[in-house]
DNA sequence: TCATATACGGAACAATGTTCCGTTTAACAA
DNA sequence: TTGTTAAACGGAACATTGTTCCGTATATGA
């Protein structure tokens, strides 16, 4: 038995490790599938793990809500950095806003549990801004300064705005509605090139 | 055997119709204690009665929760005519916006109830808008024919504007927020008569 | 007063969140 | 490699709902 770097007891078994893995990945598939409200069991199977590993790990049906809404902002915002090194200032903030937009229609559901009022939800909207907002203030920084969009949008307006236009446009949510959207957003991305101007 | 008015086939037994209202107000008063949420065994407790009496009237949860939604609709609408038959025009806009105030707080829980996706609330916002919107109309009309309000605000504005007013100030739910929440409307209807105008 | 359609109450059933515990196994030391 | 053991596992069992069923009670009309 030996500390880790966090001084906590021990190390993780390696089954352990794999099952929390396997439970959240399977969560945000069935979540997106069936909804929020999906019975716990049904996450389980998909896991291919008891109820009881479960719960060991998420005490609280909201604990999984929660530990999926953050693992997906966390990706959400991690793709911004990964993008911002992998392509141009331009390119890489209007393929992030359509990861954006992604993001915001399969958490659809997720949106509206977040104002259910259950306490367990509180820190979301926080971690959901705290995340994404310094994610799109550098995308649109570094867009600006290499002359490919206009500087003086707010990046928490922006995820707003176009947060907005996503959650509408989901009657079917097939390809129709989602068409509509993207045009909106791209007209959007175009209008933050169109009104670019030098500092 | 006779058929009555509408064409239905039999008289409704007085203690069914009994059992109903007493459903409606056990729930009305469970709701605004535990929330939408709260257990049917415990309005059917609280209305003295057994779920199967419940469930005779109500078949779905969701029937009892639009049933008193829309009871209370009809109240406060009711009340508009009352207040305008007994007060002069301006101030039966002013009582009854504040009527209203307090259908909106009070029913915090049920609003978030609407936007939970469920169909079966679905009918609620228009009944909500097609009750309250000519009600508030009349009171407007007759209050700026009296020269006791401008006549150029639109009644579903105005319903918008104090149904965020009111919902927004509901943190503590005792009399904390309400007192700011009234402040705020009082000055929407101080605005309302300051700047009548003659037509 | 009687007959009966109607309504009643609450036990029983179904679905789901959560807990419990006997069994299995990963990790470590000899 | 093998033995020991704390950790983790699975899923049965329990608790809390929504909903259904049905034997019993009763309001109504004749």
């Amino acid at each position: 038995m030996q500390e880790d770097l966090t001084g906590t007891k021990k190390r993780i078994r390696a089954d352990a490790a794999r099952n929390e893995d396997a439970v959240l990945e399977a969560a945000k598939t069935v979540f997106a599938k069936s909804g929020v409200d999906a019975p716990v069991r049904e996450i389980a199977k998909a896991a291919g793990v008891g109820v009881g590993t479960l719960y060991r790990r998420f005490p609280k049906r909201s604990d999984l809500v929660v530990a999926v809404f953050k693992r997906e902002v966390d990706g959400c915002a991690t793709d911004a950095k990964t993008l911002a090194r992998d392509y141009p200032p331009g390119e890489a903030l209007s393929l992030w806003l359509r990861r954006y937009c992604q993001f915001i229609v399969t958490k659809k559901g997720l949106a509206s549990a977040l104002h259910s009022g259950d306490p367990a939800f509180d820190a979301l909207p926080d971690y959901f801004r705290s995340n994404f907002e310094p994610a799109l203030e550098n995308l649109l920084a570094a867009a600006a300064k290499a002359g490919e969009a206009r500087s003086d949008i707010d990046a928490y307006d922006l995820l707003r705005a176009i947060g907005n236009l996503a959650s509408a446009g989901r009657k079917s949510a097939d390809t129709e509605g989602m068409e509509h959207t993207y045009r909106m957003v791209d007209l959007m991305i175009d209008g933050l090139r169109f009104g670019k101007r030098a500092d």
